[in-house]
DNA sequence: CTGTTAGCGCATTCAC
DNA sequence: GTGAATGCGCTAACAG
């Protein structure tokens, strides 16, 4: 097999007698020809192999990418695992691939966004990244940035009211002010341990969904006078049934014993569920858990978990179509709470 | 908010007194300056805010992208539903991260893989991509490809023995010559349709896994004498509840009723079975299912399916690193069959 | 150890 | 319509 020749704009030109420019008018601007020529230049373009202008250079050139960058809040291992999060990125690869706009994995462990700014139209960045530096590095960059479930001023974002939804649910989960309340939180610290929360931290990480979600708990608590104890606030660090587990039975191994178990995901209900059936009490007579998300399995469990709906695949949707439109507003997503039979 | 000045390599040199190279060689040559004055550099480009060369003129300087394109079989949406792809992905992120090599999700839906050719070191692709044209392209690119559950000649690639599993696991269900048979395929055909395959295309997709698996089948089914009839296998499209449902319900329904289904993923066989249950039909002393892959849900379903269980994510890794170490070997990785009792 | 220069492949002036 | 020149931001080779 003969070596290939690696045509360029350039080679192809001289090959054809023509000058640069008119080559790389042929494929990028039309009007700038007649339709005679530019079917000719193209047609013989395929017949060398030469398969258009370098797009790396001419993203150079134009300073315009078609990747967007999709940074996670943690691994992209962990995204896979995470239905929430799974059909996020399934929302925002539905409208991008219209666009005809690439979708790059970005880690929210990684260091520092540079190693993929200059190749990219932009962020979406779906929750607060596990690595904090990212944030502000978010809320300085030069490029386009949309976040979803937290927000960095300046940018478009797109997220549910969670405050008012987590006020809600622990509202109905909430009978009398007796009531011992414990609260399973998601990432209310920037660590990866799974802890009890004495000291909240006076951060970045402040703005993220879980202070919002604990000040709805929060607001619910005060306003039915019930007495939270300083140690019942648990962080955990990712929404895997491994790390709840954890806060789970140190929770339901407290005395006196919770009875109320407000939970920042649904994979974290599913856990407390789990744990409480196999330890033979009852559920919501003994103990009343509440998740939040709304995944498919919450409503397969048994009992299935009351908890907060929210269209995660819609909030993809939003936020890519914030991306492409070049928008700044802020989306408001609606919610629901789903009445399981788990409190 | 005074407008930042963009700093880029040159302009930094300039101001601070000292030629392009040397800002160059400070950030990417250590050993070409003095550790002194590269530290001088180094600190005064942290103070004007310029944090290194441009990445995109890097790349186009240096032909390195440290991007590598993930081709799915699919859109990205697909992928994220299906547990056995989300694995491989899993597998793949977690080599790529310790490189430092970026994940770009390229849908198998695309119709041309020069769109991101020109930015990506290379591809690695899991699956015969749904347009088949990619094959081609993938075929004939100058850019290293590694291959993971299909071949094209000249690359390296991953995968298992399909042919041979199929026929374990076929043989494993066939009790007698007289057992009657029926075969539900993953996308046997190049087409969106569920429908009865009554002839195999002479193409591109026989390299598939899926004409693996389906010879296998057949080799256990010659060798048993068993007859199976031209109207008794089916093309699936895509692994999902509702494509499998379909097939699922005409074989079931067909008569003589069919009493060993071959399914060709645990998705497919998990439908199956669900029907099968829901007809008051006994599994496996009616019916006998087998599956393919070995997802948890396999595992937990009731019965259990009996089924070819490969390790995705090992795949997955196992793709990266012929990837990064630029090999060119073709990798089986060992299967097991998982006896449930679906069979 | 440091600076100069020529391109990587292209798109966009601006003349003609 | 077309073609020559300039630069996007950078690195490698070379000369000093």
């Amino acid at each position: 097999m003969t070596e290939k020749k690696v045509w360029t704009l350039k080679s192809v030109a001289k090959e054809l007698g023509v000058s640069n420019a008119t080559v790389s008018n042929a494929f990028n601007r039309p009007d700038q020809l007649s339709k005679r020529k530019r079917e000719d230049i193209l047609a013989s373009c395929e017949r060398l192999g030469y398969s258009g202008p370098n797009k790396a250079a001419q993203s150079l050139r134009k300073g315009q990418f078609n990747i967007v960058a999709l940074v996670l809040p943690d691994s992209v291992e962990y995204m896979i695992t995470d239905p929430v999060a799974s059909n996020f990125v399934k929302g925002v690869s539905s409208v991008l691939e219209k666009s005809k706009v690439n979708l790059l994995l970005f880690s929210g462990t990684s260091d520092n966004i540079n190693a993929v700014s200059d190749f990219v139209d932009g962020f979406i960045c779906y929750g607060s990244p596990r690595n904090t530096k990212l944030i502000d590095q978010l809320r300085t960059t030069s490029k386009k940035v949309v976040t979803a479930d937290f927000d960095i001023e300046r940018n478009a974002s797109v997220g549910i009211d969670n405050q008012q939804a987590a006020y809600e649910i622990a509202k109905l989960a909430i009978n009398t002010k007796d009531d011992l309340v414990a609260i399973l939180g998601l990432r209310l610290l920037d660590s990866n341990l799974t802890c009890r929360v004495y000291d909240l931290p006076n951060t970045d990480i402040q703005c993220s969904i879980a202070h919002q979600r604990l000040n709805g708990y929060h607001k619910a608590i005060e306003e039915l006078n019930v007495d939270l104890r300083a140690d019942r606030v648990w962080n955990i660090p990712q929404s895997t049934h491994h790390s709840a587990l954890i806060a789970v039975r140190e929770a339901l191994t407290s005395t006196p014993r919770p009875n109320v178990l407000l939970c920042m995901s649904d994979l974290i209900a599913l856990a407390a569920i789990k744990e409480i059936n196999s330890m033979g009490l009852n559920i919501p007579e003994d103990i009343r858990v509440t998740g939040f998300d709304g995944i498919d399995e919450a409503l397969r469990s048994n009992p299935p978990i009351t908890t907060v709906h929210q269209n995660s695949e819609k909030k993809g949707i939003k936020a890519a179509e914030l991306f492409i439109n070049r928008a700044t507003d802020s989306i408001i997503i609606p919610f629901h709470i789903e009445h399981g039979g788990s409190c």
